[in-house]
DNA sequence: TATATAAAAATGAATGTTCATTCTTTTTTT
DNA sequence: AAAAAAAGAATGAACATTCATTTTTATATA
């Protein structure tokens, strides 16, 4: 166990870092060298969890991702009404967002550019399903307006990540009531 | 003039290849070669219009969201309801986007990335204040609801952005209804 | 339990490549 | 013929990745 467990802790290290470093200065000024000296380890180590640089981003990204829906979703129940339902995931989004920034914006700045190849992406987005099926729902029950599930995540997920971006830039300070008008705006733009 | 014009053609060619390439391969990944070859010149000339490769991204930033900015309020007239020139500035946004989303894409990636150095991202910034200004009017006669401008802009103009990328991917193609009913949706969102 | 040994993990120093930038020469313009 | 613009080749630094060793861990033996 204790091999297994120093393998876990390196590794994490080497995520943790690899989001920070990309977050302040892109993916293209981040060497793996800088990357290994953040983690404590030899630029060597890194290859021994990861195949190369490109693969130690894309399993970042997978993994953030994961973290994110696993959260977002985490206490929801079908049994849920379709507002109950997307007023939760809404704010447990927001939360994960808030409470875990440097991973929000990781995934903000990978949506936004080529940095992570396709089947990467696409691992993403299966863990959304969830509420998409809500949506559906909401939809055939005439609460949702009929629009495209690409529509509806662009007017009630989307804004969150750009909010959080802003305050990492210090443009802004967002307090409870800014999420409150925040999830209002976001049910608004969406409900039938 | 001949010698002017040959050189802006240069320089335009520059900065359309540096859209292109940052565009579908990431800053990280577009070497100064590549642009060069693109644009049908020598390395060395790129150094003739700009300092460097950092200079060349900020320049290519700017230029973009001046163009975009201008086309945004270029019909649009202090004389308007608030409600009316929202509405047009919205739907010259959408337009631009549509229409350009070679630079709208790059607007975006710039955007969620620290890919553009600060100075840069404020110039951008400053062009916005025509659509500030129609905001807090629109607060004062208590139009739209009383939120930070941060908040509005997430809510109403991001979205676009997100749709644009979908579209460029694949994911979604747009049509003449999903815009309308995109703009119902910021507007609701955003509407007292 | 202590020791020896094999295997795994980790390292720091090379390696070779890529790439931004500069230099020297050539071409074009005035 | 001088000046400006452009070119291609050269330069040197940065960097991803690999290599040869060393250190740590696990296992086996006494």
């Amino acid at each position: 166990m204790a091999k297994l467990q120093k393998s876990i802790d390196k590794r994490n290290a080497l995520i943790k870092a690899t989001i920070e470093l990309v977050n302040n200065n892109g993916f293209h000024a981040t060497p793996m060298s800088k990357i290994a000296k953040m983690a404590n380890v030899s630029p060597a180590t890194i290859y021994l969890y990861f195949e190369n640089k490109q693969d130690l981003v894309n399993k970042t990204y997978i993994e953030v991702k994961e973290k994110f829906t696993a959260y977002a979703f985490e206490t929801f129940e079908e049994s849920m009404s379709v507002e109950e339902g997307f007023k939760l995931i809404w704010n447990r989004i927001a939360d994960f967002k808030f409470k875990h920034c440097e991973e929000a914006m990781f995934l903000a700045q990978c949506d936004n550019t080529p940095m992570i190849d396709e089947p990467s992406r696409e691992v993403g987005i299966k863990h959304f399903q969830t509420l998409l099926d809500l949506w559906g729902r909401g939809k055939k029950e005439g609460l949702i307006k009929p629009m495209s599930d690409h529509i509806l995540y662009a007017y009630t997920i989307i804004p969150l990540s750009f909010l959080i971006i802003s305050q990492k830039r210090g443009a802004i300070t967002l307090t409870k009531e800014h999420i409150e008008q925040s999830y209002l705006a976001a049910w608004n733009s969406i409900k039938a």
